[in-house]
DNA sequence: CCATTCATTTCGAGT
DNA sequence: ACTCGAAGTGAATGG
């Protein structure tokens, strides 16, 4: 890793053109080549970057350029035809240290987490239901949790971490073709998410679709007896 | 600006929860207290991160805790309940630089430019269409792109970079408004994009619903005679 | 390796 | 402030 502080501006080439003027920057070199190009505002997205793998030339301008650069620095993307070239006019601060391998990001309580815990707590979706099965392939793609309801029909439940206009179209495709089956018709279906858009909700009822606010760490503390009758 | 680089393990909570072993790491600070911890590889993503407004305090160990951290940097998110904490164990670099606020970058080659080219070429659509406006609008939001075709109907234009099912969507609930109004019924729906997913060809297809794929760099040198019958 | 889906998405425009 | 759609989306997962 080599972390460079200078005054530079920066021209990408390749899915689009971009550009930078002339500003001091954090300018970020990975092992793997790859460059970022970082300034003191905005979130964790660089201004402007090229990704691994890719490969930097510096060539320096023993005679300053016409602009007053005493390097340019070219970065070339290995397949598609990207190219960074950041001028250099001033370097503030040049630190190289080698960090090695990471070992690495845990996660937890995303998507896949929410699903297992409503397949584990069905009344949690509504009443009276039991897990077919999770995943349940169809034609179209895999529905997320497949319930029984009572009275010999099915529920259908699109599990989002939010729920939001594209989830409603989602399960309505899977119930248009779940809802041909005789042995699951009548299949009703349910949007379970942490939180729902006003604008899915309205989608969701014109269809008579349901939707469950889902709260997640109620859930993971939670041991329901109405969910272990058995 | 302030760029360390630490020997470290941090604990994220917010939306999710993420851990991080303790290894050597950049960790960057920026002037809106935004902290972004980055290790050698990856993409321009950082590890872990805390975005703007935040704020973080720095609280020394003086004797070092249990695990040998010397520092422990907690980062809360000014609205959200999000934290970030990093121990710190060994300070291998540590500088500081105001950038100042950067002039901001400039882009060319977006979605926008080419919806304008295609407005210019209504020939990479079909023959004989004549544009009635962009952004044409409705009551469920603006279509990109309205053309007249010779017979008295029209075509209702979705630009995407990338063609997928939700363009089909969006173009179908287009569709079903537009052909209620009886000066412009019938029209039908074109998906013009660089790159069209195959699932989008389908679905499209089902619905009778047009496939161009646009040719970015070739409209741009484009000059159709065609186009310019006038 | 291609395709689909998720993301602590981020980001910007328009209302 | 909120909503919606785009992104140089990136990254993981399944076929």
């Amino acid at each position: 890793m080599r972390i460079v502080v200078a005054r530079c501006s920066v021209v990408y080439t390749g899915r689009l053109d971009a550009r930078l003027a002339e500003a001091r920057r954090l300018l970020m070199i990975k092992a793997d080549g790859s460059v970022l190009v970082h300034s003191e505002g905005g979130s964790y997205k660089p201004l402007n970057w090229l990704s691994s793998p890719c490969k930097l030339v510096v060539t320096p301008l023993r005679a300053p350029a016409a602009d007053g650069a005493v390097e340019r620095w070219t970065v070339t993307a290995g397949k598609t035809d990207d190219v960074l070239e950041i001028r250099i006019y001033e370097i503030d601060s040049d630190v190289s240290i080698d960090l090695g391998v990471d070992p690495g990001l845990v996660k937890d309580g995303v998507e896949a987490h929410l699903q297992r815990l409503l397949a584990e707590h069905p009344s949690a979706v509504g009443g009276g239901l039991d897990l077919v099965r999770r995943e349940h392939p169809t034609a179209i793609g895999p529905v997320d949790i497949l319930f029984r309801d009572t009275a010999g029909g099915h529920v259908a439940v699109e599990v989002k971490r939010r729920g939001d206009i594209d989830g409603v179209e989602q399960l309505t495709r899977y119930l248009h073709l779940l809802n041909r089956d005789p042995l699951l018709a009548p299949v009703r279906g349910v949007l379970a998410a942490q939180e729902i858009k006003p604008q899915a909700r309205t989608l969701a009822g014109d269809r008579g679709i349901g939707c469950v606010v889902v709260d997640y760490v109620g859930l993971c503390g939670r041991d329901d007896p109405s969910d272990r009758l058995f």
